[in-house]
DNA sequence: ACTATCTATAACGTTAACGTAATGGTTAGG
DNA sequence: CCTAACCATTACGTTAACGTTATAGATAGT
């Protein structure tokens, strides 16, 4: 018993607007979708499911254009473990970015904070 | 005695484009370009202080609009004092977003361990 | 004088992830 | 039957930070 459902409560449900609902199907993101002879799309339970994964990934700082390479793993497997797998992957990478731009970021803070203790200094000597 | 270069030395010595410099000078980032009667525009040292400072805060994240919020104080005040307190102030509103990022992704990364491991098990209990 | 190289200006192109019309067909309720 | 509300498709708009032509004048070296 597949609750078929248009894009208006399908993308309510899913916490999106209809045209990002058009542009993940537009990308493939959404799986076949099939479309009735009055031209409306019926969604599915997959649809809402792949809709949350999307907005899942998204918030870990996926692109769309990584999320598609891995979407399909977590619904044609059971497991879901290669999905995970190389989410995991994507996911090392960008932890590196973040790592070293917040090394680089606290150590300008740590020097910003030096050179304003400096001047202080300098500001305290000149005033008796 | 400011030495003088044209667009072309400017940009080699900053180590960017002249369409780049071209285009922080549209924004206004480089201050007052004088430009002589041939055409040519006449970059100063100060030029490429600039130049080098917008380097610096680029590579700390700031948006070429957050630095030209803050670009003028380094080149107004002496001691840069004004620029560092607003620079870092901008830079710790990046740092509480990339520690939220941060949190989120390291906790997702624990959850997908923890369910990696749970199929493993089970994998390994139904082999004898 | 000629060619290679540099410079200026204007303006369109690019990436990501949709937003925002514009136009027109569909359906449900009264 | 009529209108409000929903749906589809097409296509241009938006942000950031330049890249990439295209066109044309300036300069240096031979």
């Amino acid at each position: 018993m597949e609750q078929k459902m248009l894009i208006g409560e399908l993308s309510r449900r899913a916490g999106v607007t209809p045209r990002t609902v058009r542009h993940y199907q537009q990308m493939g993101l959404l799986g076949n979708i099939e479309q009735e002879s009055n031209g409306y799309h019926y969604y599915t339970h997959n649809s809402l499911q792949r809709l949350i994964k999307i907005n899942t990934l998204k918030k870990l700082g996926l692109s769309l254009e990584e999320i598609e390479s891995v979407i399909h793993l977590y619904f044609e497997e059971p497991t879901m473990i290669k999905g995970k797998q190389k989410v995991l992957e994507i996911l090392q990478k960008h932890l590196e970015e973040t790592d070293e731009k917040l090394e680089s970021l606290t150590q300008f803070k740590q020097e910003i904070l030096f050179n304003m203790a400096r001047i202080q200094l300098m500001i305290d000597e000149m005033s008796p």
